[in-house]
RNA sequence: GCUCCGUUCGUCUAGCUGGCCCAGGACGUGAGAUUUUCAUUCUCAAAAUCGCGGGUUCGAAUCCCGCACGGAGUACCA
């Protein structure tokens, strides 16, 4: 009987989730639900001093934005909690002490300075130390010190550590889902540390019992993990758990945009994207890093970007919503190499997700970002709206998003290419005067409000008098006129068709915008 | 330094069981069309001799070896 999938996402609550851990928890998430298993939020907080308040929530609040959901975890319990390490504590301690009574582990009494000299002194002659199975007998340990003193010292209470005991000149092959087999020799590996003197375990082995007794049967976790992956599948061979051991799958890591090297919290602000899918403040140093929600992105573009980098479908479908990303999802299409984050094409993720919001959706986004710039929304007005005033009704708000929404990425972008919408401009592009502006233009200006003064207020008639009629039969140039009329309307060259617009607006403003236009651009010089 | 992982257009990538690949898609870039402007949209284009060098083979991006480069790890951090 196949085994029930059960995918840990475990975090360290020492900082702001980076966005390539939102990835790793994507992964996990993906794969619980394509195969009907369990997605399970441990937070690995073993390290006491490196405690940042506030994390967690981040972390628990970042991934619900995103709709990634979790069936157990700190938050929402489960059957094999505790689900925070620091809660875990008093059982790691038995487990340390199974692998010394089985030889497989030891005590080490060697202080922190001892170590740090110890590697001054190899450095000295251009060589690294590692506490391993070459030098372990040359330092005060349970296996080079005489039983009665190792025991006088435990009786004392002298500071220990506990060291994994890696057997000598042993291959040790950890298969991963998506690089295969890895081997590496024991006699390049360290005795790492798998209790400290603290009281707490490290990650590695709180890691391996917690996968264990959680019943975890894939780790999917960041390539970072890879060179300490064989001290892992020992771990399970040392505690007699090999034949449940999780499947690995080691994922490529995210790499700066621009040059090399691993995406750093740093990069973000400055190449202009943030790394974070939350705005962070930071406790400490009061800084903020920006993050992708408040940025204006869309939580399933931010998904989607996530999912593809680093995995493809294997078709060339790009746009794909958390469902079908489930159903496609399979470690066989992850990348092996790091994938550098691309500005651009988020951008552009971005703005298809705006496409597929309906004009009521955008426009509920826009509402508030209008509040701000002083613009009324009244769902019970009886009019579109009240120039010169500032009232506007929904539904005009709406038409505006349907009309414009192709044009931003961003909601943060649409006041600025709709501003005049809801404000005559108080200015002119003098560029676009420049250009535009020619000799004679106030006349035709003038000739513009006395057809809108004359004609019926209609779209049909309007195009009839003004482009056919005034402009075209006149032999006057189109584009010269209409756009001084925009112009004159918007205060530079760009938006929509511009009849319209001007039905939009209404006669009354087109009129007033287009009279002080002429009042204040006036008839250009020669 | 040592260990491990990786290396296809500027970027993300398809290709993985060798021939359909003088390498396909997407973003971005350029050009054109449409439009009263801008944007959208559409069409087209440039862009990787598949890191380099050997080898295997009738034939290699695809298999093997070496090298180079990049990344990660090398803590009583995760």
């Amino acid at each position: 009987m196949p085994q029930e999938v059960r995918v840990r996402f475990a975090p360290s609550p020492t900082g702001p989730l980076h966005i390539g851990g939102v990835r790793t928890a994507l992964y996990n998430y993906l794969f619980a639900r394509q195969n009907g298993g369990k997605m399970i939020l441990r937070i690995e907080d073993t390290d006491q001093t490196r405690f940042v308040p506030g994390a967690e929530q981040y972390i628990i609040e970042a991934l619900t934005w995103l709709g990634i959901e979790f069936d157990e975890g700190v938050h929402v319990g489960g059957p094999y909690g505790p689900y925070r390490q620091s809660d875990r504590k008093p059982m790691y301690r038995q487990y340390a002490e199974q692998l010394i009574d089985t030889g497989w582990a030891y005590y080490a009494f060697d202080r922190p300075e001892e170590l740090e000299a110890k590697r001054k002194e190899y450095e000295a002659q251009k060589k690294t130390f590692q506490y391993d199975c070459h030098t372990r007998n040359e330092m005060q340990n349970s296996l080079s010190l005489p039983p009665d003193d190792v025991k006088r010292r435990l009786d004392s209470g002298e500071p220990y550590v506990v060291r994994f005991k890696f057997p000598a000149d042993t291959d040790i092959t950890v298969h991963d889902l998506i690089r295969g087999d890895v081997t590496m020799n024991s006699n390049l590996l360290d005795d790492k540390v798998l209790f400290k003197s603290d009281g707490m375990p490290t990650y590695h082995l709180a890691n391996i019992v917690d996968d264990h007794t959680m019943l975890i049967s894939h780790v999917i976790r960041g390539e970072e993990w890879l060179p300490s992956a064989p001290l892992h599948v020992m771990l399970y061979r040392a505690f007699g758990w090999e034949e449940t051991m999780p499947q690995f799958a080691h994922l490529p890591l995210l790499l700066k945009p621009e040059g090399n090297g691993k995406l750093s919290k740093r990069d973000g602000d400055r190449l202009g994207f943030p790394v974070f899918p939350l705005d962070w403040h930071d406790p400490k140093s009061g800084e903020l890093s920006s993050g992708y929600r408040e940025r204006g992105y869309f939580p399933e573009a931010v998904v989607n970007i996530l999912a593809l980098l680093g995995w493809n479908p294997g078709t060339e479908q790009e746009i794909l919503s958390m469902e079908e990303l489930i159903r496609l999802f399979n470690v066989e299409h992850i990348s092996k190499s790091g994938a550098k984050f691309n500005v651009e094409k988020a951008k552009w993720f971005n703005h298809e997700y705006m496409q597929m919001h309906t004009d009521e959706e955008v426009a509920e986004m826009f509402i508030p970002i209008l509040k701000e710039h002083g613009i009324n929304v009244d769902d019970k007005a009886t009019s579109e709206h009240d120039f010169p005033l500032s009232t506007f009704s929904r539904p005009y708000v709406v038409k505006v998003c349907g009309m414009m929404k192709e044009r931003i990425s961003f909601i943060s972008e649409m006041w600025d290419t709709t501003c005049y919408f809801f404000q005559a401009p108080t200015d002119y592009d003098p560029a676009a005067v420049k250009k535009r502006w020619k000799p004679g233009m106030t006349t035709h200006m003038n000739k513009v409000v006395e057809i809108l003064n004359t004609v019926p207020f209609e779209y049909q008639a309007i195009h009839k008098a003004l482009l056919d009629d005034y402009i075209v039969a006149g032999g006057l140039n189109m584009g010269q006129v209409m756009n001084s009329l925009r112009l004159a309307v918007v205060g530079k060259t760009v938006g929509p068709d511009m009849l319209t617009l001007v039905m939009m607006l209404g006669k009354d403003e087109t009129i007033r915008r287009v009279q002080r236009a002429i009042a204040v651009i006036g008839e250009p010089e020669c």
